[in-house]
Parts: structure tokens; C-alpha cells; sequence
DNA sequence: TTGATAGGCAAGTGAGCACTTGCCTATAGT
DNA sequence: ACTATAGGCAAGTGCTCACTTGCCTATCAA
């Protein structure tokens, strides 16, 4: 739903994570924490991320697979596109120009 | 700012008043309030609309112009090209599988 | 001028959200 | 068995935000 899409980018520490998440596929949820504290000064305890993970999940931003006790968390944009879809871009360079 | 875009969109009011302003630019105030109640039964006040209006504008998304005692609202996408650029999304002939 | 229309400013309220703390379950190694 | 690691569930708190109400300004027409 575009409610879930919307609501899940709303946040900047969500939005961090998907940044993580795209320079590096695959990691757990202690991963992202250790990440968001060393490379965005961002503390925040462990329970904040795993809540900030289920958001993202629910928009289908965020897809997770578990193997024993750990649960990888990948990245999928394919949510994003309704967005370019909803309210079409203007052309490169102008208003009134073809894609060549 | 970033933040701006992503909070701007974060509410549905403001995702329809897109919308509209996407099916018919150059709408005043009164003309939105009253397209948001006649044709997405969204009775809100005409104050809340502005409030809602100034948020889009601050995100860059709404771009206004005065005449007389009017004042003309515009739809602007072009903020939302930050959004692709930040989390690329995967080709339709990508690093994996394509969908048909 | 008077009256009507289009819009703006400011304070107050209620609900949702980010974040924490504490406790609990499951897997892996010794 | 015991211990450490990886993660989940639930309640509580403070702050932000959407929305309303009331009053004020500016433009146009009679």
C-alpha cells in the first residue's frame, strides 16, 4: 500500500538504513546497528533498529531471510517505482522534450 | 532538503493534493478544498489545506504565483528525481532476472 | 464607503510515532 | 548440561504533527 511506502521513507534513520542496506545487501540487524552508530553517529538501541526493519519490511522496501539464528535483511527499490508513476517527471531538459 | 520532500509526501491529504494539482495545475485554495471534498470525501478546513499547501511548497514540490487577490498553485515533480538517484532501481534487463 | 471574496497568522488540542527498558525465545559453541 | 549470541514481544514516555477555531489583511464590485 502507498501508505506503507510513504510512511517508511518518512523517517531519516529509516532512510539511512536503506542507504546501508544498499551499499552492502544482506546484513543483520546487529550489523545495521554497529553501521548506523560508526559510519551516522546515529545511537540507537537495538529494539529502535528492529522496529525501523519491520516498518520498512511492511512497505516490501526491506525483504528478510532467516538462516539459523541469523536474519539477513536485503534491499528491494521495486516499491519506489509507484512513486515515479504516480506523478510522471518532466522531461531532462525542458518541457516539451522526446527522449532521444 | 530531504527531509522536506519525504514529510511532505508522508501524508495522504498532501499525496491527493498532488494529484490534483498533477490532473489540473494552477489551482487556488478554495478551488483544492473544494475538489478534495467533492471528489476524495475529504472534508477538511481551508486552513488545513494551506498548512498542508506551505509543507509541499517548503518540499519544492508546489510552486505559487499571485494575480490580483488569487493565488495559483503549481505541481512540481522535479524533487522527486532525488528519490531514483538515491536508491536506483533495478533495470528491467538487470543484474538478475528479468520481469517480462 | 460598504460588502463580499481570497487568503494569512496564531494559539490550542488530540493522536500517532520514535525510542527506550525489561523480559522472553531460539540457535550455536564449550 | 551451561553460556553466549541473535532476535522478538510488550508496555511506557515524550515529542511531533494534522487539524480546528478565531481574528486579521488585501483585493474587487456595488
Amino acid at each position: 500500500m502507498a501508505e506503507d511506502l510513504f510512511k517508511a521513507l518518512a523517517d531519516p534513520t529509516r532512510r539511512v538504513i536503506l542507504d546501508e542496506l544498499a551499499d552492502k545487501s544482506g546484513q543483520t540487524l546487529f550489523e545495521i546497528c554497529s553501521r548506523l552508530a560508526m559510519r551516522h553517529q546515529i545511537a540507537i538501541s537495538r529494539q529502535g533498529v528492529s522496529q525501523h526493519l519491520a516498518v520498512l519490511e511492511a512497505a516490501g522496501l526491506v525483504e528478510t531471510r532467516r538462516e539459523g539464528r541469523y536474519k539477513f535483511h536485503d534491499l528491494n527499490t521495486a516499491p519506489l517505482r509507484q512513486i515515479a508513476e504516480r506523478w510522471p517527471l518532466p522531461g531532462p531538459s525542458g518541457p516539451e522534450e522526446s527522449t532521444p
